[in-house]
RNA sequence: GUCCCCUUCGUCUAGCGGUUAGGACACCGGGUUUUCAUCUCGGCAACAGGGGUUCGAUCCCCCUAGGGGACGCCA
């Protein structure tokens, strides 16, 4: 059976590429009808809040990825994770290193002024130091041949061994680093595919040969090309794209950015819309492309408009409630008017912020029509024959036709002025639409308090 | 600097040796009872460059260029 697993440092809140990445581990899980862990990598006892513990697992929840096991602390681990550090050390496969900081700071500049790689350079790889408090214990790595593995989305890696040295797989304060404890973790959780950014390309050689020392299978892995920001430079809030939560408040749903999020890489030939559901069914790794995307807002939004047509005027109500506080039921023709609003948003906010006049008056005075005065009297007369007529979206219609004809006017000469009366606004769904859903007695009312003086 | 990954319309992508190189977003234009709305129709627009391999390269190989990433007692 297939587990993969999302292992985040809680560092920081769940950004869109850790989204990305939790979630195409989550849907390869399922469709292979294998399981998703979560482990979080909250060894760097400085940067590692609770708060963002309780934010990643909210995050994750609203894009609706579920644990198939409770969440792996990997701080909890630190004990056996420094026994099986020395046991290498015992076997050989890792020796203790006493070199100082500045021995090593030293080391780098050295290297960097002669434009070499900045690395460990194996001072003490053969001087058999014992092992003692207060020392570190470093990896060591094969000096000779090469370090490869097979990617299940980039094919053959393969990097020559000289190019890494000895890691640190214990620290001084007696605590495992990152490689080695995820290698470890990886093991004991029984992950069989890793699924992560190919940033951690590196990593997966260093740690395919702590496992390997560790006697343990290796996992297969794939690596996810990078999602860059607009701008094509690192992601970063600069270029628009945020925290997972952070759409949520906007009024993004999460179906929407799960789509989108998936499209970013994945591709199912030429279709675009997708449930989750059927994604659970349907995703393979072999369909996510080799290249890094770029992040699109104007993508997102139009999932997001998709999405909101997709639920129904009662779905809409309730969560555009949910969301900033409207509530459409306060109003006549709540669902009528929020279906209408929503076809032309991008977000749960949006509809919200279009609502105002349905809520309130937008008590527009005929002299901010910026309109001829003499074409007053033309908008007595509409109001006067509005009146008589019966308030059906057809005969609205008709009527608006007729009294246009009537007088000889285009439609913008009506509808323009017509549009800012009833909503205070320039843009705004059509004026048979709104004239219907807002009523009739609502209607006449700011068209005469327009006229009126 | 060294090493690694990547390169099809502006963007997300389809393509897996022979296609008028397809779709979507954005954009532009037309239509709709003439909104910077909706809906609808249509249009613009790409194989980074150079070498090979091949009867034939977007597709396979190499080089160059460009972009991204990794080089911590962070993860």
């Amino acid at each position: 059976m297939e587990i993969t697993r999302f292992a985040p440092s809680p560092t920081g809140h769940l950004h869109i590429g850790g989204g990305r990445t939790a979630l195409f581990s989550y849907l390869f899980a399922k469709a292979n009808k294998g399981k998703f862990l979560l482990r979080f990598e909250d060894t760097d006892q400085d940067r590692s809040k609770g708060e963002y513990v309780d934010s990643i697992l909210n995050s994750l929840h609203w894009m609706q990825i579920k644990l198939d096991s409770e969440p792996v602390y990997q701080s909890k681990k630190i004990v056996k994770h420094k026994e099986l550090a020395i046991e290498l050390y015992k076997k050989g496969f890792a020796y203790a290193c006493d070199c100082s900081e500045e021995t090593l700071t030293k080391m780098r500049e050295q290297q960097v002024a002669k434009k070499l790689k900045p690395k460990y350079n194996g001072l003490n790889r053969n001087k058999n130091i014992e092992f003692a408090e207060g020392m570190v214990l470093r990896f060591k790595f094969p000096l000779e041949g090469e370090s490869k593995f097979k990617d299940l989305i980039l094919g053959d890696i393969a990097i020559n061994n000289k190019e890494f040295d000895d890691f640190i797989i214990l620290r001084s304060d007696g605590s495992p680093t990152y490689n080695f404890s995820a290698a470890v973790d990886d093991m004991d959780m029984k992950i069989t595919t890793v699924i992560r950014g190919d940033d951690h390309i590196t990593n997966t050689l260093k740690q395919i040969n702590v496992l390997e020392a560790l006697g343990a299978t290796i996992p297969r892995y794939a690596h996810l090309p990078m999602v860059l920001a607009e701008s094509g430079k690192r992601l970063s809030k600069r270029d628009g794209a945020e925290d997972i939560l952070d759409y949520k408040k906007k009024g993004y749903l999460s179906d929407a950015l799960i789509n989108y999020l998936v499209r970013l890489g994945w591709s199912y030939g030429e279709e675009e819309i997708f449930s989750l559901e059927k994604l659970q069914k349907i995703f393979d790794l072999s369909d996510v492309n080799s290249s890094p995307s770029k992040y699109s807002q104007d993508l997102l939004n139009w999932y997001n408009n998709k999405y909101l047509n997709f639920l129904s005027a009662e779905e809409l109500v309730i969560k555009v409630k949910e969301n900033s506080g409207v509530d459409f039921r306060e109003i006549d023709n709540g669902n009528l008017a929020i279906s209408l609003l929503a076809k032309g948003a991008n977000s749960l906010n949006q509809i919200a912020e279009d609502s105002i006049y349905f809520f309130e008056e937008p008590q527009i005075k005929f002299d901010a029509l910026n309109v001829d005065a003499n074409k007053k009297i033309l908008f007595s007369e509409f109001c006067k024959q509005l009146k008589k007529i019966d308030f059906e979206k057809n005969s609205i219609e008709k009527y608006i036709k007729e009294f246009l004809q009537a007088n000889n006017l285009k439609f913008p000469e009506l509808g323009k002025p017509l549009r800012v009366i009833l909503t205070g606004r320039e843009n705004a769904p059509s004026i048979s639409e709104l004239l219907f859903i807002l009523g009739k007695e609502t209607s006449l009312k700011r068209i005469e308090y327009t006229l009126d003086d």
